[in-house]
DNA sequence: AATATAATACTTGTATACAAGTATACTAGA
DNA sequence: TCTAGTATACTTGTATACAAGTATTATATT
């Protein structure tokens, strides 16, 4: 809650967005940090009340959350899935999956701009790292793997990567801001870590690449994970949706 | 076009439908066969009166669409992207990918029941043939592949599967009808093709799975491809949407 | 007390209305 | 003839209304 306004989601990322937009990445944040519980039967008619909105935004979210498997429309009501460690390690198989993919296409193109950028959103990152801002610093760190796989121009790997990204944005985020506070330490190691994505690309060496790549998902798995779980235990309990 | 109503899409699938997933799907239909060309914007008060619906089924239809990339929502219009070469092949890019990685999970697993079913999805392709149902046909195809998918229980792989379903469907059913006036006899290979899959995976023979797997890709791809072209060639400026 | 039936309070899907914004066309002025 | 400004006919996003269907609850009957 870096926002102190209640809500999850940062607000400067929703500065052209539509009422439906805000909604499933608040509605999105809320379930993955598991504020509403797995199991939650979402209304629309008290959503639209609780978000001051009327129905057709809520349903475009609701819509947008169950294209992200983390709800699932049933005849009556929208059942919440959340991420269970289950979905958080299936994520993470397909981001490998697809990344992979992608290096594969990389090495056989002109890598000379992707570095440059990759570079530029590395210095933002440590800015990011050098005045604690957890947010800004996923932001790039999202950006960073995305810059990659925009870079092979492959219209469904990018659909792939477009309905994972708002679940992973959402998970890294809450993530980020837990380590900024409880494992600053940690980001040291991130950044070592994209500077070898980075110099794999560079050398188009596959085995760095696959290292650096599996540390990274390993770090963000193994580590982060804990803190995770804890962070759900703790909110389990502590706000009710439904009644 | 084998309902003579001047819908594409079987209506027999639409049983339960809602005139948004109606529309979504008959849309997709005449993006995909190249009777709504590419480059063409579609409005959705002009859809809305083509369809005689409303504008709340049509921007639902319009959004899912956008989700498959094969419209882009802008400003002003929405925007028709189609199925080029280029999308056909990233989407068995695709499919080979989770396909390859499904198999990887599914030789760790039990496959009896799995090989039953498949067995029972063949024996229905091979009725479909018989009786010249290209609908059906397409029908268990898809299923064939997604009762494979399922198998492992991976949600994430098959939201990727979900997303890419509905354009994949609509490309097997167009290329299928058109094979089953053309080039009939493709059907024992494609018979056979299936049969070698489900072999594999009895098996767990990897080189068998990878072979059935590009056999059946490049006899869609490299054969249909030509059928395809021809067909989109025959259509253009048949019908124009925009004037 | 148990069961069948009816009333009610929900639910979703669709239609319609409206506000705010944007492109197009048209007119007025130089 | 060309440009500036305005009117108009679009566009999207949101709110609201309504119909049809489904649980739930209460009531009546045995």
């Amino acid at each position: 809650m870096t926002e102190s306004n209640g809500f999850l989601y940062p607000s400067k990322w929703l500065s052209k967005a539509s009422a439906g937009d805000r909604v499933s990445c608040e509605l999105r944040m809320r379930i993955i940090s598991g504020e509403i519980e797995s199991g939650t039967i979402l209304s629309e008619n008290k959503l639209a009340a609780d978000f001051a909105v009327s129905r057709s935004p809520i349903r475009e979210a609701l819509k947008i959350l169950a294209s992200e498997n983390i709800i699932r429309l049933e005849r009556m009501g929208a059942v919440v899935i959340g991420l269970s460690e289950k979905e958080i390690e299936e994520i993470y198989d397909v981001r490998l999956l697809i990344e992979s993919f992608v290096f594969e296409r990389i090495v056989k193109i002109d890598t000379n701009e992707l570095i440059k950028e990759l570079s530029k959103i590395l210095e933002m990152m440590k800015v990011a790292i050098k005045y604690s801002d957890a947010d800004e610093f996923s932001y790039q760190d999202v950006l960073f793997h995305e810059t990659i796989i925009r870079a092979v121009n492959h219209s469904y790997i990018l659909m792939i990567w477009n309905n994972l990204k708002p679940v992973m944005e959402s998970f890294i985020l809450l993530s980020m801001r837990k380590r900024f506070k409880e494992k600053y330490e940690d980001f040291t190691r991130i950044i070592k870590n994209h500077e070898l994505y980075i110099e794999a690309i560079q050398t188009k060496d596959r085995d760095l690449m696959s290292k650096s790549l599996h540390d990274n998902f390993d770090d963000v798995q193994g580590k982060v994970e804990d803190l995770w779980i804890s962070q759900r235990m703790l909110s389990k309990g502590v706000v009710q949706q439904n009644d």
